[in-house]
RNA sequence: GCCGCGUUGGUCAAUCGGCUAAGACGCCUCCCUUUCACGGAGGAAUGACGGGUUCGAUUCCCGUACGUGGUACCA
């Protein structure tokens, strides 16, 4: 049988780094074993509807090099992939459900639920749920007589169909990361399986459309651990319990402080990005930055990804999408959560920087210098330069993208000088002497590559008795503005002989 | 509260009964570098707790604690 596997977002914003993740593993999966691998629209809740939320996701996946092989946008054979549209597909099996009498109608307001849950709570933090032991004092086809909920239901009274859990039955499932795992259906509520809008609860949708859809592995965050038995005892009553994928139900990732799982809120307060790329909510106007705008390498993105909670068992921790595909198994996810570290994050693009050509590296950060350079005069240089000299020149201090200007910007644009102390404490006559020769020195000089620049100061630095440890901190700030960068002579090698007089110039006055 | 799942250094984690408990990130020290990084060499730092099973438990079992998820006409 082949496999087939999807990854089902609800669009209600910004795709979580979870999700990518989960993404992640099901891609992998199915290129490992042949299979495909289905983005599945989850749009069943009306009310939650996000503009642009859809797109944004299929955006994300592209960033990341993790297209599905069949979607709403691709299509395929088992369209539509928008649960919105194929709405009226599920009336039927929650028919199905009626006749055979493992699910029942409610006609239950928001209100009487709410009363029901105030009266039989069972302890003071915790109201009653809906289920074998106060479902018989609800409105529903259980306690009503036949003709009467007929007559509601022709009246055009508002109802859902619930499952009707059985009592005392011990539902289990074998989870490929977990293994056995067992419940009390007694302990698991009457859950709504068609809502008042003829649109389906994630229950029932999950249960057809990956029926419909041959899904034959699910993977899944932890979260949905819990209602794991309606959704077998769903398999089971419709008949294709043999045809139930096998579940994997993914560990979470957690917030790096404190506890709980990793949430857009987090992202914001401790500094970093929890959303693949940039989400910006239609209503409020109010833009997330994600990992993308950040100035991460997707591949680096990736690659961490695949290693919060999963690992080869070897030492080997940079992987190509294609490794991956080879050492990847479900069985090595962990079980645990893991939490989000995001210095190890940085590490890892910091890698993927490092490993990537010149000329690929100059392409990524070209836009982000671009973007500082107009903030800068106009004389300032990008096309001048190779880009891929510079590039390669400081790709070493560089973590994320964005790093390239603030480790290059004396490259293109004359610097501030940040760190004037550095040249004026144990500033001397014999200092300022000595810079204005070198400068009438290097007119003459005609090779202007770094080795003779340097083998030029260094011969002058002697007739004035200078150490060189006394001049090279303050050249460097000259030229540079700060106390960083690559070789100072390389610099001026770089930037040429005019900019380099001019900086020194200007310090000298 | 109840139910599920989990628990090896600060973080990610290896180990599938033999441990002097890998490796990585981060941190610290030193070297390299007349800057900052990179690189190199070192270092500190770990089995939640209590019972079993066993010649031997980090590893298996049971409790407890803690964490986390769920407990919606949200997914």
């Amino acid at each position: 049988m082949k496999v087939r596997v999807r990854f089902a977002p609800s669009p209600t914003g910004g795709l979580h780094l979870g999700g990518v993740r989960t993404v992640l593993y099901n891609y992998l999966f199915a290129r490992a074993h042949g299979g495909e691998f289905i983005l599945r629209i989850e749009d069943t809740d009306q009310s939650r509807y996000v503009e642009g939320a859809e797109q944004y996701i299929m955006d994300c996946l592209r960033w990341c090099g993790l297209e599905p092989d069949e979607s709403a946008e691709k299509g395929g054979p088992y369209a539509p992939y928008r649960q919105s549209e194929r709405k009226q597909l599920y009336r039927e099996y929650a028919e199905k459900l009626l006749e055979s009498g493992h699910a029942y109608v409610a006609f239950d307001t928001t209100e009487d639920i709410e009363k029901m849950r105030k009266d039989q709570r069972i302890d003071e933090h915790t109201p009653a749920q809906y289920d074998h032991r106060t479902r018989g004092l609800m409105l529903n086809s259980l306690t009503l007589p036949t003709e009467r909920v007929n007559e509601l239901i022709a009246s055009g009274t508002p109802y859902v169909v619930r499952i009707k859990m059985p009592e005392n039955h011990t539902v289990k499932l074998t989870d490929m990361i977990r293994g056995e795992i067992s419940f009390d259906s007694s302990l698991v509520d009457d859950k709504v399986l068609l809502k008042a809008d003829g649109m389906p609860t994630y229950h029932l949708a999950v249960v057809v459309d990956d029926y419909l859809m041959k899904i034959t592995h699910a993977f899944r965050g932890e979260e949905w651990l819990p209602s794991a038995p309606v959704h077998v005892l769903l398999w089971e009553y419709l008949g294709w319990k043999s045809h139930m994928p096998q579940w994997a139900h993914l560990p979470l990732i957690l917030k790096p402080d404190g506890n709980g799982k990793l949430s857009k809120r987090d992202g914001d307060r401790l500094g970093f990005p929890v959303f693949a790329m940039n989400w910006t909510d239609p209503k409020t106007g109010e833009t997330t930055k994600g990992f993308k705008e950040m100035g991460f390498l997707p591949q680096a993105f990736v690659n961490m990804l695949a290693m919060l909670g999963w690992n080869s068992g070897t030492e080997q921790e940079i992987f190509s999408l294609e490794e991956l595909v080879k050492a990847f198994s479900i069985e090595r996810v962990h079980k645990g959560g893991a939490k989000f570290d995001f210095e190890k994050a940085k590490w890892f693009n910091h890698q993927y920087i490092q490993h990537t050509d010149d000329a690929k590296l100059a392409e990524l950060a070209k836009p982000y210098i671009e973007e500082e350079l107009k903030s800068q005069p106009a004389d300032s240089r990008l096309t001048t330069y190779d880009l891929r000299l510079v590039v390669s020149l400081i790709k070493d201090r560089c973590t994320l993208l964005p790093d390239f200007w603030s480790q290059g910007h004396f490259f293109f644009a004359t610097p501030e000088i940040k760190e004037e102390a550095a040249i004026k404490d144990k500033w001397n006559d014999q200092k300022q002497q000595f810079f204005t020769n070198w400068l009438t020195e290097i007119q003459n000089l005609l090779d202007w590559t770094a080795i003779p620049i340097e083998t030029n100061f260094t011969e002058l630095l002697a007739k004035y008795g200078l150490k060189k440890g006394d001049v090279m901190l303050p050249l460097r700030v000259m030229l540079v503005g700060g106390k960083y960068g690559p070789g100072v002579f390389t610099i001026a090698e770089v930037i040429g002989k005019e900019e380099t007089i001019k900086r020194i110039k200007r310090v000298l006055g």
